[in-house]
RNA sequence: GGAGAGGUGGCCGAGCGGUCUAAGGCGCACGCCUGGAAAGCGUGUAUACCUCAAAAGGGUAUCGCGGGUUCGAAUCCCGCCUUCUCCGCCA
């Protein structure tokens, strides 16, 4: 959500972020609109402040025992001016609200222009592919030579989904936990959240097309299922003010994603890559705004900390506009060097400033019983088991069709230093 | 799933159609008192939105949420959410 002050005095900030991000907004419409509503908002506010006052004399007369039969005729009188007021001042905010809900959020400035991932920047890299004296195979090769999967799955349930089967399903645990361990030495408190929410809770934790895109709902509930536990974890501070001492508070969120991934025609999909479900380890913030930047690297190193213990070769990118999630206004993408020499995201940071902050709800007291003001709200994937574990074993396959664990992973798979055929 | 009892300000807690501009207490802030403190005394003590160039000021709303009855609702009625207790079922 972005400060209505600005939408009414700086349109042009957001016409240049609109811009940057390549989408359209009515944004003229909703300014038109929000003007409607405080010309009717005052001029029903002024019709309860006459109600409030002769209700008083009422009050005052019956008191000594006196009738008030013209106070009463002429708050009837108000009262029917005041209902089709009130009805038209809530029928525009609810517009209104509905609109400045949609626009997306304020891009911060290192973000570069651009519509589509092609636009995106790298900004570091890391490791080398490994020179390999045989032909490397795809993670889904290995997959069912190694007897990892079982794809009865896509029958029983549908596309997208698989059984991991035996070393690989300990291999997501184990990265779970090493992840959790890492995390939680720092400092940051581990949460299991609950894997649903209501239907109007979420719409506060992101935008309206991730419900057409992505989100499950659970049949006769006004419940959905989760596609990340960023949306829970924010959530999880709705409505919260916050003394200036309890803040940064720092989470890992651990939870299975639920994701349709609806509209996703043309996007790399293969095998493990683009599942409906697949667990994940995320890190969440919650902070001042002035400790955004210091946090935001934190984040990113903590994940690139992460890739490099596995010995992943990666790079991270910077999104362009188009690129970026409406709720954020920068996120870095962290893309893992797969078999066949192309990067692809496997884990994501971003900053959504207060934008979602906003929509929550959650704010910090500046001074003890001061000036309240905003949190800011910063999100990173720990650990994607399912992309990250495709990373593993395209990155740490051998020549006999074996896949190495990396050592940081040894003592969460019971010493196992290498996943065989059975 | 069934039955019962609740949800009031930062917290506890009264109020059950008009004086609620929400009693009282705790907490907090400031002041007096004190060598200093405690106690005591006094004063103040919410949030959001609208208005205003801004501050001051003014207005409106908010007693879990949403409707309704009424000239007027914290108070009456209906629906929902939620907490607690008991029963049933269950990993």
């Amino acid at each position: 959500m972005i400060p209505i002050k600005i939408i009414r005095e700086d349109p042009e900030k957001i016409m240049e972020t609109l811009k940057k991000r390549g989408k359209e907004f009515p944004l003229e419409e909703l300014r038109e609109i929000d003007k409607k509503w405080r010309k009717r908002k005052k001029e029903a506010d002024k019709l309860r402040h006459k109600r409030n006052n002769i209700g008083e004399k009422i009050a005052e007369k019956k008191k000594k025992g006196k009738q008030a039969e013209e106070e009463i005729e002429k708050m009837q009188e108000i009262k029917k001016e005041l209902e089709e007021k009130e009805e038209e001042t809530k029928k525009l905010n609810h517009k209104r609200e509905k609109l400045w809900m949609s626009l997306p959020n304020l891009l911060d400035s290192e973000v570069p222009k651009g519509e589509t991932e092609e636009d995106n920047k790298e900004i570091s890299k890391w490791g080398e592919k490994l020179e390999r004296n045989f032909k490397t195979k795809t993670h889904l090769e290995l997959a069912r030579e190694l007897n990892l999967i079982d794809e009865k799955a896509s029958e029983v349930t549908g596309e997208g989904f698989y059984y991991l089967k035996n070393d690989l399903a300990m291999l997501g645990i184990a990265l779970q936990k090493f992840t959790i361990d890492k995390l939680t030495e720092k400092g940051y408190e581990l949460i299991e959240p609950p894997f649903m929410l209501r239907e109007k809770i979420y719409k506060k934790a992101t935008n309206v097309d991730k419900f057409k895109e992505d989100m499950y709902g659970v049949k006769d509930t006004d419940k959905y299922l989760i596609g990340t536990s960023e949306h829970p974890m924010a959530a999880m501070h709705k409505d919260e003010v916050y003394q200036k001492e309890e803040l940064p508070k720092k989470y890992v969120a651990i939870s299975p994603c639920f994701r349709k991934e609806a509209g996703t025609h043309g996007k790399y999909r293969k095998g493990l890559y683009r599942m409906h479900q697949f667990n994940k380890i995320e890190q969440f913030i919650v902070c001042k705004p002035e400790n955004e930047e210091k946090y935001f690297k934190e984040l990113q190193e903590n994940a690139e900390e992460i890739y490099q213990e596995l010995k992943i070769p990666y790079r991270v990118v910077i999104l362009c506009g188009g690129d970026t999630p409406k709720t954020q206004a920068k996120t870095y993408d962290v893309e893992a060097l797969m078999a066949d020499g192309e990067y692809r995201e496997i884990g994501s940071n971003s900053t959504s400033k207060d934008y979602q902050a906003r929509r929550m709800n959650i704010k910090y007291e500046k001074e003890k019983y001061g000036e309240r003001e905003y949190v800011y709200t910063l999100n990173n994937t720990g650990v994607a088991t399912s992309r990250t574990m495709l990373a593993i074993m395209e990155n740490h396959q051998n020549e006999k069709g074996e896949i190495n664990i990396p050592k940081a992973l040894q003592p969460y798979m019971n010493g196992k230093k290498k996943i065989k055929k059975k």
